[in-house]
RNA sequence: GGUCCGGUAGUUCAGUCGGUUAGAAUACAUGCCUGUCACGCAUGGGGUCGCGGGUUCGAGUCCCGUCCGGACCGCCA
């Protein structure tokens, strides 16, 4: 071993011991007479001390490191006389009898310290140093200490990891698909997996009857902050279950997580429909941290000669509490961020109920005061609130007055990130049309059973019919979805015929899964949890970047080993590909 | 495919209405300094103002194009 012990370990009562530390130099402070290093590796940082009374040729050397170089020492553990409170070894001191460079090292882009002085196309052009910084070290633990306690929970349920294939075959539904051109099999291609969904299905036909797998997935699809083209599933599925079943056990696998990983012991998840979570907060991912549900008011609203009112298909709003004194250029700010592209509402009513009972509304000239009280009542609205209302078309009207919610919710700090409320939504719609294909298509995939209930509305109202979905939402973040699967023939049929497949088509794509139908599947459900959106929530963050060693910028690129890139006409010829 | 924001010293940034030799902090180098821990002090080097074009007597600054980065909309079963 070239250390006896890290830099993060000794302590006072390891005074007077001979040890030998190695690490990076993080910071060298030269006093002339004496000269003090900061050694630093994964787990701490060591102030090593050097005297030119004590050894001047010694000391003469160390005055010459520089930055980042990788050092080992030989010293003896003193107490220091200056103690540093800040650092846990700062009792501590090691008296340098021997220096060793292990490697010299040149002036890095950055400082290489908690609050680097690197922005983040730097410090991705250099992640490995990056890397070296301690809150970017405490990421990668956390995304380990959730992984190890992901496979303990599931391992002790009974749950068996299989790794399923990355080469693949691509299927034209959902997402892009990443291809890989064979070049045993000319003008043929794999595709990475957008997720193992049928392949998990097979193992539960294969008897498996409890799978996970912490499982890499591809979708080239353009990224956002917590989008990358190449993330991580924890993707789960079990036979011989009922959706109450699935999610009882899953909902326990997220508390067990955030209790060993985040000491935190969290209420039963809520419940919602998506239907009223559209209805009550505009989104299919309600941040419940915070109430502010919406209020309807087409019953109030309509008919009192308003004409943005009456003409609108959908008058909303919501109640913003404490924020009755807004003054007009509060409010106005608040109508140009509505009326912004990416919310695209045309103006914003308010009403403010200030705090000496007094009504103002930018609606007074149609309201009378009966009706002004009447629509305070709705919200049970008390003096010193503010309402603030949307109208227009149904969907998009809630859509905007969702993003408002969200908004003031995060002026008003309501948002904040040690707080977890924990969420299913269930009952998503089966299918949804899209206009410009004339369609059908899967709002989850095509392997989503209907709900028994609605299961006769399948050939003659289709858009009518709810899934056996749910999601897991947290704090507005959607860190996981699955479904009770299809696991009849006919029925998988059915739906294939449904999302306009011909038989043809379905037995191309699908025809494995139709096929293994056949020989006796199991009812069979599960849940896919998206891993580095689950890391970076843990840790109340928004970007998944910090929570992924390398990982790709805005434009899907790594710039740091500078990919994708372009290659030879060689192996484009072994490929059998030719470039336009 | 679209919208918005940014690109100036190794780094983080400032740079007024278009006007003298483009600044600060930090980093780096050299020297001084025996208890520092963001050590201190002094001195010094360091710039294709992303790139190309245009307007102008004159462009870091204004205009057009383009590249790069970031956020978002579309997209993401």
């Amino acid at each position: 071993m070239l250390r006896t012990h890290t830099c993060g370990e000794l302590r006072i009562n390891d005074a007077g011991n001979e040890v030998i530390l190695a690490g990076w130099l993080q910071r060298s402070r030269d006093l002339g007479g004496m000269t003090f290093v900061d050694l630093r590796d994964r787990y701490g940082l060591t102030q090593l001390a050097f005297n030119m009374e004590t050894d001047a040729a010694l000391c003469e050397r160390a005055r010459s490191l520089g930055r980042e170089y990788v050092l080992q020492v030989k010293g003896k553990v003193l107490e220091r006389s200056n103690k540093n409170p800040n650092l846990p070894t700062g009792d501590i001191e090691i008296l340098v009898s021997a220096l060793t460079i292990l490697n010299p090292a040149v002036t890095p882009p950055f400082t290489i310290e908690e609050n680097t002085d690197g922005g983040d196309e730097l410090r991705m052009k250099y992640r490995y140093l990056d890397i070296r910084r301690s809150n970017v070290r405490r990421n990668l633990e956390l995304r380990h200490h959730m992984a190890f306690e992901t496979r303990r929970f599931l391992s002790e349920n009974n749950f068996l990891e299989v790794e399923t294939p990355v080469l693949i075959k691509s299927t034209p539904e959902g997402a892009r698909d990443y291809l890989v051109p064979s070049r045993m099999h000319p003008g043929q291609f794999y595709a990475l997996p957008q997720s193992p969904q049928t392949f998990k299905q097979l193992l539960m036909v294969g008897g498996i009857d409890r799978y996970f797998q912490i499982a890499k997935c591809f979708r080239d699809e353009d990224l956002r902050a917590d989008r990358q083209p190449e993330f991580t599933q924890i993707d789960c599925e079990m036979s011989f279950v009922t959706r109450e079943d699935v999610l009882e056990t899953f909902e326990a696998m997220l508390k067990h997580l955030f209790k060993f990983v985040k000491g935190i012991e969290v209420k039963n998840f809520g419940r919602i429909t998506y239907e009223d979570a559209i209805k009550f907060y505009g989104s299919d991912k309600p941040d419940t941290r915070f109430d502010m549900r919406f209020v309807e008011l087409n019953y109030l609203a309509k008919g009192c000669g308003f004409q943005v009112f009456d003409e609108a298909e959908l008058v909303v709003g919501i109640k913003v509490d404490g924020c009755g004194e807004y003054s007009r250029k509060q409010l106005d700010e608040l109508t140009e961020w509505v009326r912004r592209p990416q919310i695209g509402a045309k103006g914003l009513v308010y009403v403010k109920f200030q705090a000496d009972g007094a009504v103002k509304s930018s609606v007074d000239k149609f309201f009378n005061p009966e009706k002004l009280h009447q629509l305070l009542t709705a919200f049970d609205a008390r003096p010193g609130d503010l309402l603030l209302i949307l109208a227009g078309d149904t969907e998009a009207t809630r859509k905007g007055l969702g993003e408002l919610r969200l908004e003031m919710g995060k002026r008003l700090g309501l948002r904040s990130p040690d707080k977890f409320s924990c969420l299913w939504v269930v009952d998503f719609p089966l299918l949804e049309w899209k206009h410009e294909v004339q369609r059908y298509f899967a709002m989850h995939h095509p392997f989503t059973s209907p709900l028994p209930d609605d299961m006769y509305l399948l050939s003659t109202d289709p858009v009518k019919v709810r899934a056996n979905a749910y999601d897991m939402v947290i704090n507005g973040v959607e860190v996981g979805g699955g479904s009770i699967r299809i696991f009849d023939k006919t029925l998988q049929e059915k739906m294939f015929e449904v999302l306009g497949f011909t038989p043809e088509q379905a037995h191309n794509q699908f025809g494995f899964l139709l096929d293994a139908f056949r020989y006796g599947a199991p009812p069979h459900g599960g849940i896919a949890f998206g891993f580095d959106r689950l890391c970076s929530l843990f840790n109340g963050s928004e970007s998944i970047r910090d929570y992924i060693a390398f990982p790709k910028n805005n434009a899907a690129r790594d710039v740091m080993i500078d990919s994708p890139s372009p290659v030879d006409e060689a192996q484009l010829k072994d490929l059998h590909l030719r470039l336009e």
